[in-house]
DNA sequence: GTTGTTGCCGAATAAAAATTCGCTTATATT
DNA sequence: AATATAAGCGAATTTTTATTCGGCAACAAC
């Protein structure tokens, strides 16, 4: 519970990302991720006072990295389609960079785990998103359609396509980043 | 290994499901399924030689099942609007009516379980709807991408809309799907 | 250099879960 | 009705997994 080295607890993270990443939450146990941080089992109790504890923290680490990198660089004075595009192209990006963090909190949505506070907390996090999708619509530079439809289309539409490019399917070049968005700038515009 | 009761059967993979889609594939007890199906815990062991085997054989009956849906309805006759409608249709129907059978795959897909052979099934099970969206590329009804874009572009929308609507964002009307689809052709036509 | 503190480990322990076993009850066959 | 067969159960048993414990080594304070 008192962590003096950050670089271990560095390492426990890492190693159950990647742990959940290969395999899901299924089959993890905490033998399997103190050996691929490299340390005892009993050390991880150093940091985390039980797996549950040690879950849900790594979640809430996840949540709060992904929500960071989201707005990156959407500056006000962008205008707006290069706006959503940057958008995309920072969950993209995340999405292949961090794959097995995606992985743990989709897995984390449907687990024991999931906690209603953790639903308001990924709420919270979306907002400035949510936001933008709306400004589009009042601008009507979108579809006059139900805002959750909106951003549904664009989280689907990364989601998709980082599956492609990270299974092979498809190059991660800018030609096809370009051609994957103007199919959701499609389905987004008026 | 030799059931003669094809309803406890049945009982068995719908308990097994059902839970799965309330936590997850992570909790997942021999002992719980059994509750949930109102049998024995050993009894499980007459229908299954082992979990493993009970999850697997599980994962193929949902996939098939899946696959068998998607086309459903979908007759050379109709306009191919209509038939990529009716796909759309029959696979939102289908993500809402067995929510727990779609949840199960999906955790399936990244589990212990999850192996090569299991990639290939499903690639097979999808022929039917890839080669549709390849025939509607030829006929230059749908855009000149790489057609795993298109198909993605079409599952995805259909996944977000079935979780806007399962979480009860959205309401489950023609009028949205009507909506909801019209986004998504936007993104697939030329 | 002794003493205290801290982080870490390997080996117990405890708890939970899968699987087996022997017996009972139902069902079918003659 | 008698008997064979299959299905089902609850209570073991075994295996796996989380958690605790006692001690060791580094490092600091004095």
């Amino acid at each position: 519970m008192k962590p003096k080295d950050d670089e271990k607890q560095r390492a426990i993270a890492q190693a159950t990302f990647d742990l959940v990443g290969q395999t899901g939450l299924s089959g993890l146990t905490m033998a399997q991720i103190a050996r691929a941080a490299g340390i005892a089992t009993s050390t991880l109790y150093v940091y985390y006072p039980s797996k549950d504890e040690l879950i849900s923290q790594l979640y809430q680490d996840a949540k709060t990295v992904t929500a960071a990198r989201i707005m990156e660089g959407v500056v006000p004075g962008l205008p707006y389609r290069a706006r959503v595009r940057r958008i995309w192209g920072n969950l993209l990006r995340h999405r292949l960079d961090q794959h097995a963090e995606v992985v743990f909190q989709e897995q984390y949505y449907n687990s024991p785990w999931f906690t209603e506070g953790n639903r308001e907390f990924s709420t919270r996090l979306m907002a400035g998103f949510f936001a933008l999708m709306q400004e589009g619509q009042q601008q009507e530079i979108l579809k006059a359609v139900p805002v959750p439809l909106l951003t549904a289309s664009l989280i689907g539409s990364v989601r998709e396509t980082a599956g492609l490019i990270r299974t092979g399917v498809l190059p991660d070049d800018e030609a096809l980043h370009q051609t994957a968005f103007s199919l959701c700038w499609d389905a987004l515009k008026a």
